[in-house]
DNA sequence: TCTGGGGTCCTCTGTCGA
DNA sequence: TCTGTCGACAGAGGACCC
């Protein structure tokens, strides 16, 4: 989707059209979510802190996120996706992979869902096709927004051979720095460097993916369900807090959300852990493994609030959170699954 | 006024038992 | 009985994504 949560804040204030609208938090350590394209000409991008937004661009119009209004829109695009193709993987709230193998006319299919999803909802978004998902997905961002590109490997990799090796997703600030530290500064480089080289300086695994993705090889299918491994909350304050007390009382509250929406969805995991971000910005992760799987507050509490004490805070505290991982369904959802079984 | 929230995955290191 | 090796696993940190 084209500047998604910008173009569904559109719909609801449609005399924005043509402003620079950016969708942030409101607090001071907020940051943009989304910047419409009249915006990024003034230098605004996704997770900049709106405060330097404010300043790169003074007479935006800056809107509050509301996620859960973005989760149903998006519920009703993916909706009429799935209407016109079997294999969609979702990733986020705007963007999915579509399988399209074996469509008889698959260009003209994506034709008519972006009409659709435009007629339906008012939205526009931008399509890549390619052999893989990561043509796709680097053909898709190729010309937003409205975009329609249709690209092979090998013409995917003549047309972005100059463009930097951050095109490509997987490929960071950090790598995108090393590879400049070795005088690699485009995926074109990049592709021609020696895999022996890439594998010494990056380690076999990343060396040897590196070298893959600058060649648009990619061979990762659509998976239309992806598990979920963990669940977190967490906080950043508008200020620091070094009271210890307080940072009990708040990571009581974060437990109590996460494990609502545990016991909501039947979850349970084995390993509770907290996140510490100091006024420093360093971030310090603390956890600890069950013998058995839980979901309550009242066994995940004490767990967290002794990892917060043991790690005893030295300096003030920005950011609080608080994690549950290894879920696996609890059993009350496996007696529920078990009995539509039966059911059936 | 620096730097959100909710995730996944990878790497490194230490421990423990076979 | 002692020592070395190896795999599994846990914990911590970090890179990356939307």
């Amino acid at each position: 989707m084209d500047a998604f949560y910008v173009a569904v804040e559109l719909r609801r204030a449609p005399e924005l059209r043509g402003r620079p609208v950016i969708v942030a938090g409101n607090g001071p350590r907020a940051v943009v979510t989304t910047a419409s394209y009249e915006a990024r000409r003034f230098g605004v991008g996704s997770a900049m802190p709106a405060a330097r937004a404010r300043r790169l661009c003074p007479q935006g119009v800056f809107v509050s996120p509301d996620f859960a209004h973005y989760r149903e829109v998006s519920g009703r695009v993916m909706g009429i996706v799935r209407g016109h193709v079997e294999r969609v993987e979702a990733v986020g709230f705007d963007e999915a992979y579509l399988d399209l193998t074996g469509l008889p006319a698959p260009h003209a299919t994506m034709r008519m869902v972006c009409a659709e999803i435009e007629r339906q909802e008012g939205l526009s978004c931008s399509v890549g096709i390619g052999p893989s998902k990561l043509v796709a997905k680097v053909a898709s961002d190729a010309e937003k927004p409205r975009g329609f590109v249709v690209l092979t490997r090998e013409q995917a990799c003549a047309r972005f051979a100059s463009a930097p090796p951050a095109l490509v997703p997987g490929i960071g600030p950090k790598t995108a720095a090393r590879l400049v530290a070795i005088g690699i500064e485009s995926l074109g480089q990049l592709a021609a460097a020696p895999p022996a080289e890439l594998a010494a300086r990056f380690g076999p695994r990343l060396g040897a993916e590196l070298h893959r993705r600058a060649r648009f090889e990619d061979d990762t299918p659509v998976c239309q369900e992806r598990r979920v491994v963990s669940e977190s909350r967490e906080t950043t304050f508008d200020r620091d807090i070094a009271d210890p007390r307080e940072l009990e009382r708040i990571l009581a509250q974060l437990v109590e959300r996460l494990c609502g929406a545990l016991e909501q969805s039947g979850r349970s995991g084995r390993t509770v852990g907290i996140k510490i971000r100091l006024d420093d910005f360093s971030t310090h992760t603390r956890a600890h493994s069950l013998p058995q799987p839980v979901a309550a507050a009242e066994r995940v509490g004490p767990v967290a609030l002794e990892l917060l004490r043991r790690f005893g805070p030295r300096r003030p505290v920005r950011l609080l959170g608080v994690r549950v991982a290894g879920l696996e369904r609890g059993v009350e959802a496996q007696l529920t699954l078990l009995g539509r079984q039966r059911d059936q």
